[in-house]
DNA sequence: GATGAATGAGGGTTCATTCAT
DNA sequence: TATGAATGAACCCTCATTCAT
């Protein structure tokens, strides 16, 4: 075997590698940095988690800040596209829209209630203030949340179909999304502990039922759902 | 002055100067967790800041993570008085509901956004995976949050006034506090950036009026702000 | 009660108390010296094993290094009259001075076995290149160690006496006291572990008869123990 | 010189770098921890004296214990080999029996007589109640005294030969050791000083002559050393 | 490109000792 | 005299980072 086809295959193999080494330091790295936080996680164990040497992970990701804007970008893109396809689903509500806005919520209270996902919240919280640029990277880039943007541009053409009564997209969007997920945080324990499912749901409908008294038309409800409040009509 | 009286002087200065101290101490604690994060903040650090030496801080508080605990909780115990002293002026909300739910939303919302309260809300986030008891602390020892709790009363008064309708409180005003807070998280960039005051105030009035129309009588509203959503009747 | 009484009563039970309380902290100091070294023996410990504060025992014995020296010369006080109450015992040997040898070594043996006898000789041994003047203390003050000077006297005694053959006493006293002790150290490791009485009583019925083999006249043996080595005469 | 011989010797150099600074360190931990104790001594102080960085310590030896133990049990190898070897000699013991019983005892006592082994048995002496596992580390590894057994096997081919009359040879071992080591504690107060080079021939010579008078035939002494308690026959 | 080894810097914690009462 | 409180100095250990291979 020539030096060069030795080389060019070990290049090759390399390469492939390289590019597989470094998905595995960013994986390592985000799983170290979402169990022990930026500060108290050690790039000795990100490197032993990865498979490979402490010098490689510098090799790769010349420091170890820049390793955790990377392992964080990399989470949040996988997040940001889980949320995104949820949300696409609202381009076909069909004929129930309560039965869409509370698929659409469940599906993602499901992201939002992952372990990945609440460690990348706690790591963007935690570390918001000394590193600036990390909200950009959730965002997804925008000056504004791309989730809340898709939403609003779901809810819009729901406005323009007549299907909803509203004057601000994006705010409706915010606060549909605050609605779903602002009473998430205490209840379990900033993602410590699970919130048992039919608690979700029960939160879920009762968000999309807010929602719906605020932006609804009246006219496509279904008669299940109706009243998240417990109220009972006619009582 | 006679000797009895300077000494029980000096006595008094020693023992106000103990608690003093261990009150400094704790300030400061919270000053530098808040700027560095638990475990980039260093003991040395906070001591300086208190204005005593190291050894002091460990006779005081035995423990860098028992420190952290009492000063968090001590931040928190600040907080919980500000806020339920907001949400006790729901007792006498006056003719117009409206306008006593968005005095309260903007007054919430002011301790909400000062520097101390995402502080505080940055590092419960980041540490609850390493102090699962921050969260009673920062509840106010209870098993729900104090502050909802004193809402959902205030709400459930109304309620039974006739001046809401809503039949699960404590759901209506986790729903409250989520419209009102939840738009804030990116908007400030978890705190990082102030948000206008008048971006807050059309944040509350939105809040509020969601609020309303899902919870509202319909009876008692304010009309200057019955339209938070920018729809101009009749334009 | 008038004020002289009163301060002569206290004054007099504070000196009493004084006394208690210094003996009190050379015990203690001991104890803790004994369980964790000197270095690692830490003031604090000490002071609370003896229920007073700690400059308390800075007020009494100034210096850690001093408290040591005393504490070590109190223990060594008490060791060394058990000892030489021990040895004294050969002055009246009676008949029998195999007997009377092999009753002096178990009860040497039995105070060399001691916690607080194993204890000093860690210490000492420990120590003795940082405390110099500690060899003193536990050589009873003089040049040579006065067990030894105090068993040479008798051996010496006995020579005149007719019962013994040996030219230096000294030299005889210190090779007494070495096969009595000399196998005690590793058996016990180093007094961490017990040795049983009946493996004691053998070592120390081993010792006297070599002893006995190079000093005795042959004259005044029981019998019994003629044959610590066990050899069977005759077999 | 070609390239591949100047990385094969540095390679070399490398590697064997590798073991001389583990070497180094332990050298130079026995050199501090002799000197200082092991709770008094400082890892900083023995990298330095090492020559190498802090944590290069650590690197090598985990742990200031760990560093403790190897360097203790490096010292005791170094020993125990010089041990064997001098116990090695009563293998050809030669005519004359008190001779060469006198030779191995000088130099045991030589051995016995370094600074470093009088610094190990400090060490171990202090440090056993804390570290027990060091006992069998300086008996070699087995449960008891490899120089002790080894001196006993020596005793007991003696004994097979009819030059030495005893039964128990491991007992007579350790009086012998006794009788030869014993004396030198107090003598050199604890290794702190050298005792003479008469001195320690003179026990030496006392030592075997009680030895011998206990488990001696008789037939092989030389007539020099006949006397060694100094009794003039014939005056 | 990947790695074993080395290191400067720094952090949490403890301790002997001293004031002020 | 006895003590609660405070402190300067160390010490063990870890970590991010860099060479030399």
């Amino acid at each position: 075997m020539t030096e060069a086809s030795t080389s060019a295959a070990s290049g090759r193999r390399a390469s492939r590698g390289r590019i597989d080494k470094r998905q595995a330091i960013l994986e390592a790295a985000f799983t170290v940095f979402a169990r022990e936080g930026y500060a108290n996680a050690c790039v000795k164990v990100i490197a032993a988690e990865a498979g490979v040497a402490k010098p490689t992970v510098y090799n790769h990701l010349s420091d170890k800040a820049n390793l955790f804007r990377h392992a964080i970008e990399a989470a949040s893109d996988t997040a940001m596209a889980q949320n995104l396809a949820v949300v696409g689903r609202l381009a076909t509500p069909g004929d129930d829209l309560r039965a869409a806005l509370e698929d659409v919520g469940d599906r993602l209270l499901l992201c939002y209630s992952s372990d990945e996902s609440w460690a990348l919240r706690r790591l963007i919280y935690a570390e918001s203030a000394r590193f600036p640029d990390l909200l950009d990277v959730v965002r997804g880039g925008g000056p504004t949340n791309r989730v809340t943007e898709a939403l609003a541009d779901r809810l819009a053409r729901l406005a323009l179909d007549g299907r909803l009564r509203l004057s601000d997209p994006a705010q409706a969007a915010e606060q549909y999304i605050a609605l779903l997920t602002g009473p998430m945080e205490e209840r379990s324990r900033f993602g410590t502990e699970q919130v048992p499912a039919d608690e979700q749901r029960r939160l879920v409908r009762a968000a999309v039922h807010t929602f719906l008294q605020a932006f609804g038309t009246g006219a496509a409800d279904s008669a299940g759902s109706a009243n998240a409040q417990g109220i009972v009509k006619g009582s």
